[in-house]
DNA sequence: CACGATTACTACGACAGGTAAAGTAGTTTA
DNA sequence: TAAACTACTTTACCTGTCGTAGTAATCGTG
């Protein structure tokens, strides 16, 4: 299991890229991110919501509800333009961090 | 230029990773990781220093003083076996960490 | 139809690592 | 002799993550 320092300042991106599929609530995100790393990597709830909060905040999704849904009541999030133009940064930014760290790392 | 959220959880291994060719001080390494990434990277000295006192604490390194040095009084750092064990494990997380967020980068 | 499991959040406080800003002080270079 | 470089130290602060807990609706199963 991954420690969560390691991830740190990539949960933004991981949940933008869910968004960038189509639109989806916390719960499934946090499914789906499971899923997508294999097991690999679980992010807990409270971070998984407090990254909402603060993407909304910066503009980076926005969130709206769906009325006539069964179950209980979840609050959708789709990614802005801002947001997608986010995740572009992030990606070019991590193959840069690549680089670096694994000059670093041995084997 | 990279962002500190994202190395963060690598600063000290990157340390150890210096302090794996030879004994050294702060300056010296600072100037080393500056120059291996190319200038992409940039420790800031409380970092540095502050992680120096943390890896100390957990068995990683330890300091020692040489005598009949010129220059301003510098601290020397030796990776002890924990630390190398600790590297070990932190080059295994990092791979497993770039097969996760790779999942989630496009391109 | 009762009860546990699952879904879907929210609130709060704590912590660790990183950072800015500032200071100290010796050494080298122009 | 002044500026630049070396080599650190101290302090207070910020941010993202985490542990713990709680709420509440719905679903599945016997």
């Amino acid at each position: 299991m991954i420690s969560s320092d390691v991830i740190r300042g990539y949960n933004d991106t991981m949940i933008l890229y869910m968004l960038l599929e189509r639109e989806s609530y916390g719960y499934e995100i946090s499914k789906n991110i499971r899923r997508l790393s294999q097991e690999k990597y679980v992010m807990k709830e409270t971070t998984l919501y407090s990254a909402f909060t603060r993407l909304e905040k910066n503009g980076c999704i926005s969130s709206f509800h769906k009325d006539g849904e069964a179950g209980k009541r979840r609050t959708y999030y789709r990614i802005t333009d801002e947001g997608q133009a986010y995740y572009r940064e992030k990606c070019i930014e991590w193959q840069l961090t690549q680089e670096v760290v694994n000059t670093f790392i041995k084997e």
